[in-house]
DNA sequence: CCAAAAGTGTTAGGAGTACACCCATGG
DNA sequence: CCATGGGTGTACTCCTAACACTTTTGG
């Protein structure tokens, strides 16, 4: 009994204060011109997680990014052309210009703010909520908010990748007193000038030792 | 590209106050003779779920059991046949005998307490390993854990779930407060009489209505 | 001096942990 | 009356949540 086998990767990043995804447009039927998430057929030779990584960079040029398997989705129509299931997985790329054209077989690839999103194809949506749901849990036991971020960034911006995840607003003071506990942060001697006011200091991330927060107990409020 | 596509599933029971999952003994090369998660293809019409439900009513001749997809398992070599990746599931199965050999294509089936696991074929172990993790975790935040007792269960018998699965000594009083707090127990008027002792009051498991203690800001500690 | 974002501290409520004794029963 | 497991309460610590003003800068 064999299957067709693709993985699908549902790409977020933070842009302008929004939590954004890749998608591509199918230039072929079936679902032609629908938006899509992006994804592809595993090859004989390669892991799943090789798959997803080489799709990533095929779609975005980037490597070195926070890549983790979401889930499988094997309903016997969710492809109308025969039995195909995918492996989904989702990725988090650093808001820093990521130009989603600069990979080889883009027929047309956007990002978009989860806040309007188009219709999409296959089982798309479905997935794409369950990435969602599982990036929120992330946030709240792990670090991997940081993943969205540059090496370098204020507080501010932090807890802006926090509520965009969210979707809801935080306390300024709790949510740095968290941070100041974690004690996974640096602050550098370094400043963000940025318009008429004050400038903010920037941190590093500096915690490659653990990713789950959990020994520390200390957990984000849902 | 076409690969064959198998699911594996993890089933977990409570024995004589121990973790135990259930294995297969291989009838057939590779790996023949040495124990197995219990699995098999999907069929061409039957989703993901289906064929891991098939497959369980197959090796322990129930359903309506505790199945949860738990990761997918994908590098070229993990099967000396060929391309074969698997889904794998974990189920949880109430003590209440459950007789392996029941099941149909039954070469040989056996509880194994997870404390005294036998050499697996295939990458079973790191499979299992993964299970066992996730077991832990959900058993956190989730009320998986009433999934392993009967309809009606002591105080103790329910801490003793929770023992063998994280494998370490909670204490009575905390345990029972927390169980309080949460307000998913409803105490019967039936007593279990076992020994020269005061009999223990049996409870039901209350709460359908939510498998996720999150909400409740009560987790159980690791 | 005005606008704008950065930065900072206190209090009250509640869950987590550690810990020791009496109760009910059968033999 | 004794052995055995069932059942219960308190004190302390620490995280959480709510909440408002001062600081620094550019214009």
């Amino acid at each position: 009994m064999s299957i067709r086998v693709t993985v699908d990767i549902i790409i977020f990043t933070i842009r302008q204060q929004e939590l954004c995804v890749l998608l591509v447009k199918r230039g072929i039927p079936p679902f032609k011109g629908r938006w899509s998430i992006p994804g592809g057929f595993v090859l004989e030779r390669e892991s799943l997680e090789d798959a997803a990584r080489r799709e990533l960079r095929e779609e975005t040029g980037v490597d070195e990014v926070y890549l983790e398997q979401l889930y499988s989705f094997g309903k016997p129509k969710r492809d109308p052309r025969g039995r195909v299931i995918t492996i989904a997985y989702f990725a988090l790329v650093k808001a820093a210009g990521i130009h989603p054209e600069a990979g080889s077989d883009a027929a047309q690839a956007q990002w978009f703010p989860m806040s309007g999103l188009p219709s999409l194809a296959f089982d798309h949506q479905e997935i794409l909520d369950y990435a969602l749901l599982r990036l929120r849990n992330k946030l709240e036991y792990t670090t991997v908010g940081f993943e969205l971020l540059p090496d370098k960034f204020t507080l501010t911006e932090l807890q802006r990748v926090y509520e965009a995840i969210l979707d809801r607003k935080l306390d300024k003071r709790n949510f740095r007193r968290k941070m100041e506990l974690l004690g996974i942060l640096r602050p550098t001697q370094e400043f963000r000038k940025e318009g008429s006011h004050r400038p903010a200091r920037l941190h590093r991330f500096a915690a490659r030792q653990f990713e789950t927060l959990k020994d520390k107990g200390i957990l984000f409020p849902f």
